[in-house]
DNA sequence: CTGAAAGCGCTTACAG
DNA sequence: CTGAAAGCGCTTACAG
């Protein structure tokens, strides 16, 4: 089934040099004698050759692979950041292992072994709680860009959502509607995304005198079945309660499902945003106001930082903060 | 930055055999004398060593790396599939190179030839349209899925869908709640995809000695925009439909956005049927009618026909094919 | 400007 | 049961 593969030593035969002159034309490395270029250059059009990477990978050491490591890329936010890291690696001819840690340390380790074993360059990794020790490891011996993560660790690169600043954002506008009590649907705990949105939430509050009542909080894992459940047991408990925080987009959708269960209009009843700006949410009824970030971009640039580790080895580099924006849509 | 590599010398040294001992005790190859294997097994345990892939992989010719090619990750169709595949990847200890072809033929070339650079053992691939060079020149070195070709191409394998039966289920249940004015949105154009639904809706509206109004039929990029805009210009140009079926989900939100504008009831005054079952589907309001494919077995059921040619090289293997069913909600 | 030698870190026969 | 030799397909100094 495979047929035999062509090597540097046919082209080096057939255009009637040696093996390193082929190596020098195709790598732009030294000088070399434009006719003998073009006989090379031609050997190497007439045999399709296409030098192995990883033949060359033996003695450069590098693999032109890097990976990235996502909590789940079927969750909706992650799809967006891929595309940006793999568009932007390929642009500088880099191949891009995908992995999903679910958020899981050990798992998380696994990964980052196989990553190892297979001599990635470098790595982009949304770190689960907890994962410190991981990064802390890895980072000594291939370059890495931690997205989100607060810590930093020698070696690593961070790239930041400014989340907390988005979660006072969204809590600001509720209350500029005039919503005195608002819920949060606060998301996994324990883990700083969690921390940094409730602090957000804490801070437009306290801005604006109001109390934060903790009984509101309600954390629980981001998906949609768990934000109908919460934002029902929120709205039953606590019927004084006219809006909701969400800590992403599928636990708004939940809790959108739960005031249409419980007869609330959105917005009238119940005002709901949410975090994430999803492809989804602006296709909802109605559509979801919520935090957008810009996942594209966020992957680009994550990308992009880790090819100016690769091309300055041992340099440190400050983080990389990215903007969010309130997206005003209709739910609230 | 980067810490002297260890390497089985290393091992060796600190064991005190030779290396192709500690080749032999590490891939369980000849038999090895208990009292060495230990003694090798607890350095590679002290050094912390790990095999280089690439240095394996130099004599082996096997990477333990596939190609996954998808159209574009970002469409919500695919992560689903991606995480199958690499789900599936990672129980065989296979890594997975995501790359995005946007269905463009002369990138889904680039992307195999990377590929092949790369080394990959194998690629599964969602081929453009057109695709076909690029599927028999690779398909004869390297081995390959493709997922919904209608072509088959010697050293290929294919997993299919059935989506003509899945339009024409869509469409017989529309018919059998009624209906017999039904447009279509058909999708990108030319396109096997698009062929097979149109096939299908034709088929269960012949079945039912219904005419087949080729004006009706509308294709377009299978993207929401363009679903609104189809969608609208169907309804104000023949109002005499009453259901439109919808190439996929993505479309079918555009349809759904196109009744809401122009004050058409969705389902009383016009009944949508969508397909894929995207995640969004069952969010939307009303929740989408749609035909239902499952995309996380789709991506583990590929890797895993390409798990088989690996293991049976010079192999042929007949098709996968995966079943649609329908899945009623509410907008039809 | 170009080639001979050495080596990257492994595994595969081949001896013993 | 274990080691010495050769080689996978490249690039990196080093000569000339």
């Amino acid at each position: 089934m495979k047929r035999k593969q062509i090597t540097i030593e046919d082209v080096a035969a057939l255009a009637g040099v040696s093996r390193q002159t082929v190596s020098r034309v195709l790598n732009n490395k030294d000088i070399v004698a434009e006719a003998t270029r073009q006989r090379v250059l031609s050997a190497v059009e007439e045999l399709g050759y296409r030098p192995s990477k990883v033949a060359r990978a033996m003695v450069t050491h590098r693999t032109e692979t890097v990976g990235l490591v996502v909590g789940d890329i079927a969750n909706p936010f992650f799809p967006e950041v891929a595309r940006g890291v793999v568009d932007m690696a390929q642009t500088r001819g880099y191949n891009v292992f995908l992995c999903n840690s679910d958020g899981n340390v050990e798992q998380e380790a696994r990964i980052l072994h196989s990553m190892a074993e297979h001599a990635v360059d470098g790595i982009i990794i949304y770190p689960g709680f907890g994962g410190g020790d991981n990064l802390r490891a890895f980072a000594e011996f291939v370059p890495l860009v931690a997205v989100n993560c607060f810590f930093d660790y020698p070696g690593a690169s961070r790239v930041m959502v400014d989340t907390r600043r988005g979660a006072k954002l969204a809590v600001n506008y509720l209350i500029d509607k005039g919503h005195t009590a608002i819920g949060m649907l606060a998301g996994q705990a324990p883990s700083l995304n969690l921390m940094r949105r409730v602090r957000g939430y804490r801070d437009a509050l306290m801005a604006h005198g109001l109390p934060v009542v903790t009984e509101w909080i309600l954390p629980g894992s981001p998906v949609v079945a768990r934000g109908v459940e919460s934002a029902q047991q929120l709205l039953t408990q606590y019927p004084q309660i006219t809006a909701i925080f969400a800590y992403n987009d599928l636990l708004a959708v939940g809790a959108m499902r739960a005031c249409q269960e419980l007869g609330r209009r959105v917005p009238d009843d119940c005002a709901i945003v949410g975090f994430d700006d999803i492809p989804l949410a602006a296709m909802l009824a109605p559509p979801l106001t919520t935090v957008g970030v810009d996942k594209y971009e966020l992957g680009q640039r994550a990308m992009n930082r880790l090819l100016d580790m690769l091309d300055s080895p041992g340099a440190t580099f400050p983080p990389v903060y990215l903007d969010v924006e309130l997206v005003i849509r209709e739910s609230a």
